[in-house]
DNA sequence: GCTGAAAATAATTCACT
DNA sequence: AGTGAATTATTTTCAGC
């Protein structure tokens, strides 16, 4: 959910302070202070700020997947036939509401979205394409793609 | 990076630990404590021996694109034309070493790479795309998608 | 091996300048 | 925004299971 509310404006600390959080978010305050000269509780101040803005979004741990179950991650392209602002609603909904789906995007081009699924199986995603693609009369057409290796994985954002 | 080194066997204890720590890494280690029966001393032991095992792989701060200039999310569906071993590591370092590349990974299916780009501007873009497709002489093909919302972003994984 | 309890250390938060 | 005190969390040590 993006916050709307303002433009947030931020200086070089705020940028270089959420440049240290993005790769590692359990860094002391006390050393990003000491990275950006600023003193602790002013490094606090702007964190606080940040989150409260929406600027950060939220604190994760990052888990590898194949370690939790041998899981699989897949990109599906899903194209649907019915553009109507009611219809994508729904469609976005029943997506965010799977928990295999990890990550959803509204797109223009050749698909409508794109999805990055995690299962354990094909078996589980063969399962999940009845639920979302095939029982939905909406959907016109969707495309598979199986990672083999996640070469780079990362949510941060250029500051 | 995948810890290959051992199948890391989770109990019960850690997937509940790793579900809460997807959600909110900042949870202190005594609440986690009481969410699974567990002190927080071992708590913290556990983290400490999942992240040394590459079970967590990291820790950080999810920021909001469009707070820090106007980002843009974009996915790139890369094929090239000669799949050795070679030509593909090379590949793979390219992209990863982009700093517009937030996310890459190799797939099958008709494309043999999916890249997720961050660009504050279409003309930031339009120069990668010359540099690390129309430059090299190994793709084939690039199909663009630009992001128009993210329905749904994050790292998590079902535990 | 693992746990929980207590002490020591280090972090964060708050009042004040 | 900085300083220092108070609070709180994390980390280590240690005894017991």
């Amino acid at each position: 959910m993006s916050k709307l509310g303002k433009p947030a404006s931020l200086d070089e600390f705020d940028r270089k302070i959420l440049s240290v959080l993005q790769r590692d978010n359990t860094t002391p305050q006390r050393t990003i202070g000491e990275a950006v000269n600023l003193s602790a509780p002013a490094v606090q101040r702007r964190i606080k700020r940040m989150t409260e803005e929406g600027v950060i979004e939220a604190n994760v741990a990052v888990v590898d997947p194949g370690a939790v179950g041998q899981s699989i991650t897949i990109f599906v392209e899903v194209e649907v036939i019915s553009e109507t602002l009611e219809q994508i609603r729904k469609a976005k909904r029943e997506f965010v509401d799977a928990p295999e789906v990890q990550q959803c995007y509204y797109v223009t081009g050749e698909a409508d979205f794109i999805l990055i699924v995690i299962v354990s199986s094909m078996a589980e995603y063969e399962a999940l394409t009845h639920r979302l693609f095939f029982d939905n009369p909406n959907v016109k057409r969707f495309r598979t793609f199986v990672a083999m290796d996640r070469v780079k994985v990362g949510l941060a954002v250029p500051v």
